[in-house]
DNA sequence: ATAGGGTTAG
């Protein structure tokens, strides 16, 4: 009778692929008084540990209230902790082991244990774990050597994990495999191409270990020959790809990709599935990334952390908070640090300061422990909101409370809260008692500040400051130069075009994405004619007379560059990019559906005063999103209060 | 039960 419980449980575990589910069985193996029973406590540890994601507290827990673990139980805790957020565990766990007189480690232990060691990329332990395997004999182990390889190869030692492979017996293709990875680790890329060049043999890993060292590398085309060229491709090519792209901004073929591996009838997984949704993310496709999230309720992915925390990112750079916030309220089991300060962050880009400060305040009630990211998170929404006092407090608690030591980004944060207030004083009196160098971002976020205020003389200093670290950067002059333009020194303008064109700077196209019917749209600033330019172009002059008779729209002409004719000004403003993706999409999309943009650059004045100016005359909601922050255009204002 | 893919900021 027992033995038929037993069998029944272990059938209804070889099913399980939740933790909820994984609860309720485990209440029935109480129920049936099989709790201690080795095989099925081994398999549900197995499965919290290690198979179901997230699972690992859990997993913890069976293991304390467990009599005497075995060495497999012991082995699965270390391998499923040196997986999870904290990998110290493992280490600790391992440690436990070896007072445990009656299961000493044996080679798995070693290996999971290098392997937190590893995620660690903490040499120390590695080493000490090193020394251990040797007084114990299983240093030769080709399991553990073949860990040991990896291990001091992601610590940074690639010539010692080489050393190590060369003394190897007879190392496998997983030897082989984890020698190249080291290869890429060190960035020695013709060193893992040789290597990969004298394998004996290849094996599915091997292709897809070449496929992230490339991509990691930046070298796309690569990744992509090796992707097309590989006998046969598994979910791991598949993500490696997409996450690879999405990496890279080449969000466009991230999509792409994804799309072709659902075409070929694959079911993609939560690492596709994260690494499209970053390519939703940075390119602001709502309507795709609804799709993917209509995806995920139905193949039972919400129950995956990682995965909801990317749709929570989709959601808050595509401009829908709402969106965010009922992902991440709905989201099931603690909410991670990422969870956490995603939201932050998603309500700071929207100028929802207090909210992200609150947001913050939870946080820390909740008793999750903020880290540096969380910071510039909160720092960034202090800064957009205006909020200097807040801000001020919680560069303080940063350091005072939690001992945190500021990072460039943080004293960054700092500058563009003062910077944007209009305190430029203050500012650059903050940049020039940093405890750390300036470096050319914080001098550019000032000067950045000194042009939307229009402060010469403090522009002029700043410049100079940039032109020694950062001498050929496009961006300064043209900022320069635009600070001239208002202020209508031509001579000056001159003087730095001239500059700008002796040195051959070229200026960063500025472009502007919209979506429309799935389909990802780009239009670059003076683009050249096509069925799709020309459809914008129409548009737009139709709107703009209109905007001018109805609405009263003026175009500033202050920030363009040149000393022309106001109607040739007029023309240049005319052609920013993302006028004429609104226009498209106002061409394009149905009446009354909220127009979305994502920009590359910050939004002009100009630009700025044209979509208050739409939504007011065309009943329109317009929401853009630029390199730093979102504007919702609503009845004629801007959500950012024209603070940005 | 050794090797390969993972979401947050700048």
């Amino acid at each position: 009778m027992n033995r038929a419980a037993e069998n029944l449980c272990l059938s209804l575990l070889s099913n399980c692929r939740t933790l909820r589910k994984l609860k309720q069985i485990h209440a029935f193996v109480y129920k049936s008084g099989l709790e201690t029973d080795p095989l099925i406590a081994g398999k549900i540890l197995l499965l919290s540990a290690v198979q179901i994601s997230d699972a690992i507290d859990y997993a913890r827990r069976l293991f304390i209230h467990h009599p005497n673990p075995d060495v497999f139980m012991y082995n699965t805790l270390i391998r499923g902790e040196s997986e999870s957020d904290s990998p110290n565990n493992s280490v600790s766990s391992f440690v436990r082991m070896l007072g445990e007189s009656y299961s000493p480690p044996d080679s798995f232990s070693f290996a999971f244990a290098l392997k937190a060691a590893a995620n660690l990329q903490c040499l120390k332990t590695g080493f000490q774990l090193h020394c251990q395997a040797m007084v114990r004999g299983l240093d030769t182990h080709l399991f553990v050597g073949t860990t040991l390889v990896s291990m001091y190869g992601e610590c940074g030692y690639v010539e010692f994990a080489r050393k190590l492979f060369d003394e190897m017996n007879e190392p496998n293709v997983v030897a082989w495999n984890a020698i190249i990875t080291a290869y890429f680790r060190g960035n020695d890329l013709s060193g893992a191409d040789r290597m990969f060049g004298l394998i004996p043999c290849r094996d599915l890993t091997t292709w897809n270990v070449m496929l992230a060292g490339h991509t990691k590398a930046g070298d796309l085309e690569r990744a992509k020959g090796l992707f097309l060229r590989m006998p046969s491709r598994d979910d791991v090519s598949w993500s490696t790809m997409i996450v690879g792209f999405a990496h890279n901004g080449c969000f466009y073929e991230a999509l792409q990709v994804f799309r072709e591996l659902v075409g070929s009838g694959n079911r993609p997984n939560e690492v596709s599935l994260t690494g499209v949704l970053s390519a939703c993310a940075q390119a602001g496709a709502f309507e795709f990334g609804k799709v993917l999230h209509a995806f995920i309720e139905k193949i039972g992915f919400v129950w995956i952390s990682s995965v909801n925390n990317a749709l929570l990112d989709t959601y808050s750079k595509c401009g829908n908070v709402l969106m965010a916030r009922l992902v991440f309220e709905r989201m099931p089991g603690k909410k991670s640090i990422v969870s956490w300060t995603s939201m932050i962050a998603g309500l700071a880009m929207q100028g929802y300061g207090e909210e992200a400060i609150k947001l913050f305040h939870e946080m820390e009630e909740s008793g999750t422990r903020p880290d540096e990211i969380t910071f510039i998170s909160v720092l960034y929404a202090c800064s957009h909101a205006g909020l200097l006092e807040r801000g001020h407090e919680i560069f303080s608690k940063m350091t005072g409370h939690y001992n945190i030591e500021p990072t460039i980004e943080h004293y960054g944060c700092m500058v563009d809260l003062y910077g944007r207030a209009g305190q430029l004083h203050k500012a650059y009196n903050f940049v020039v008692q940093m405890p750390v160098p300036p470096n050319a971002v914080i001098w550019r976020t000032l000067l950045g500040a000194c042009s939307f205020f229009g402060d010469i003389n403090l522009a002029e200093q700043v410049k100079k400051r940039l032109s020694e670290l950062d001498p050929d950067n496009s961006g300064d002059h043209v900022l320069l130069s635009n600070i001239y333009a208002v202020a209508g020194k031509w001579k000056d303008v001159d003087t730095v075009r001239r500059l700008m064109a002796e040195k051959n700077m070229k200026k960063t196209p500025g472009w502007s994405m919209i979506e429309v019917d799935k389909i990802m749209y780009r239009f670059v600033a003076g683009d050249k004619l096509n069925d799709i330019t020309e459809e914008a172009y129409n548009k737009l002059s139709e709107i703009t007379l209109k905007l001018k008779v109805e609405g009263g729209y003026v175009p500033e002409v202050g920030n363009v560059l040149h000393d022309i004719e106001e109607e040739e000004k007029e023309d240049t403003l005319s052609k920013h990019s993302e006028k004429l993706a609104v226009a498209f999409g106002m061409a394009r999309l149905c009446k009354g559906s909220t127009i979305r943009i994502v920009k590359n650059l910050r939004v002009c004045k100009d630009c700025h005063s044209f979509m208050k100016s739409i939504s007011k005359v065309y009943k329109l909601d317009i929401v853009v999103r630029d390199r730093s922050r979102f504007h919702s255009f609503k009845e004629g204002s801007c959500s950012c209060r024209d603070y940005w």
